[in-house]
DNA sequence: ACTAGTTTTAGTATCTGATATTAAGACTTG
DNA sequence: CAAGTCTTAATATCAGATACTAAAACTAGT
């Protein structure tokens, strides 16, 4: 029984490095394992694992998708429930790129950024800065749960807004914070504009 | 003249085309353009553009080390000179995927990222969670500034280390924060731990 | 040792999305 | 109408595959 070590054996192998080099071709892939095009190809087709064209091609439509609902949009989290001015419900999914590899627990800065991108959401003006934040963590987040940030806007006073969050994942809170977000009007001059803020 | 002006034409439409959409391929251009496909290949010839498994290709790898460097980096920006559990300065260039849109003003979480990032690193500890913090933005940044961070360890007291950073774009302070980021050693059962922190 | 079964390899036809080249039409302008 | 640009057609070739058929190689069981 000695083959079918082998060849179990390869296809694991196989696996693993298709997942670590997505580029690479049937060809390489036969001169690596030392055996034929025609069998590596037999391996992808047991494995599942589509040609390296296509590979390319899903990789390359993920990471565009990727970039584009993570780096475009305008606001960090789904928004669910916006009632400007009030208050703001957003759902933020946590995976495991948004934490620290080893201990799997989410960097603090995307459940920062959650909140603060619904407290600025919340401002109802053409640009919203943000000018302090109080924050708070509770505990640690592990990636995969499911954040729930709550938002309310605490007090009102000409242009500043102090708006409070707290997120919760299950029913434990896990952050909660305070932020001072400004209204800014379209007229102000972008670059002279040297009063704080940010966002 | 007619011909060379809605030649121009094509060419410029071609180019905007294939960067909206660059999987398209000749064919679909062709029709698209209700040209033969030799025709489309002139053009891309003369843009100077490569074929679509080329551009999806390029897109792939550009992306995926993007997703590499951004994602599986364990510091938002550029460690340098880091004296654990001292000081330690933090480069961030900042890019128009960083801010909105519209204003150009780099989103407050990712000066936060930096800041915060920069903060965690500095305290000697196999894993370091950040447990509050205060920030205040000074001034909007814009995208394509260069943000130097300084962070310094202002206190210690077992676990709790009270961290200071002060973000600077050219001279101006942009930001400034105080984070408190506690130590945890590495025999804590992860599952049970229900103290404060993330990050 | 012989046979059945798995595993591997070979070979051929076909596909897609191209490059490269040559040559023939179409149009248009002086 | 000739010279030029622009467009299309046709053909050979390529990479990286799929799909299929069939032969060889190895392995185990009786």
């Amino acid at each position: 029984m000695k083959p079918k070590l082998e060849k179990a054996d390869r296809l694991r192998r196989v696996r693993q490095v298709i997942e670590e080099d997505p580029f690479i071709t049937d060809k390489e892939l036969a001169s690596l394992f030392g055996v034929s095009i025609q069998t590596v190809r037999l391996d992808r087709l047991e494995l599942g694992i589509p040609e390296s064209r296509e590979r390319t091609r899903r990789l390359a439509e993920e990471a565009t998708n990727k970039v584009r609902s993570v780096e475009t949009g305008e606001v960090i989290g789904e928004l669910i429930d916006v009632k400007l001015g009030e208050e703001g419900i957003s759902i933020l999914e946590t995976a495991k790129d948004m934490a620290f590899q080893r201990t799997s627990i989410v960097r603090g800065h995307h459940i920062f950024a959650q909140a603060n991108s619904l407290a600025v959401a919340l401002v109802d003006a053409e640009v919203a800065l943000t000018g302090t934040a109080r924050v708070k963590y509770l505990r640690p987040v592990k990636a995969g749960e499911r954040l729930v940030a709550k938002a309310e806007v605490l007090t009102r006073s000409g242009r500043r807004h102090v708006v409070k969050v707290t997120t919760k994942a299950g029913h434990e809170e896990v952050f909660i914070g305070e932020f001072t977000v400004f209204a800014v009007e379209e007229h102000e001059s972008s670059s002279q504009d040297s009063r704080r803020g940010s966002d």
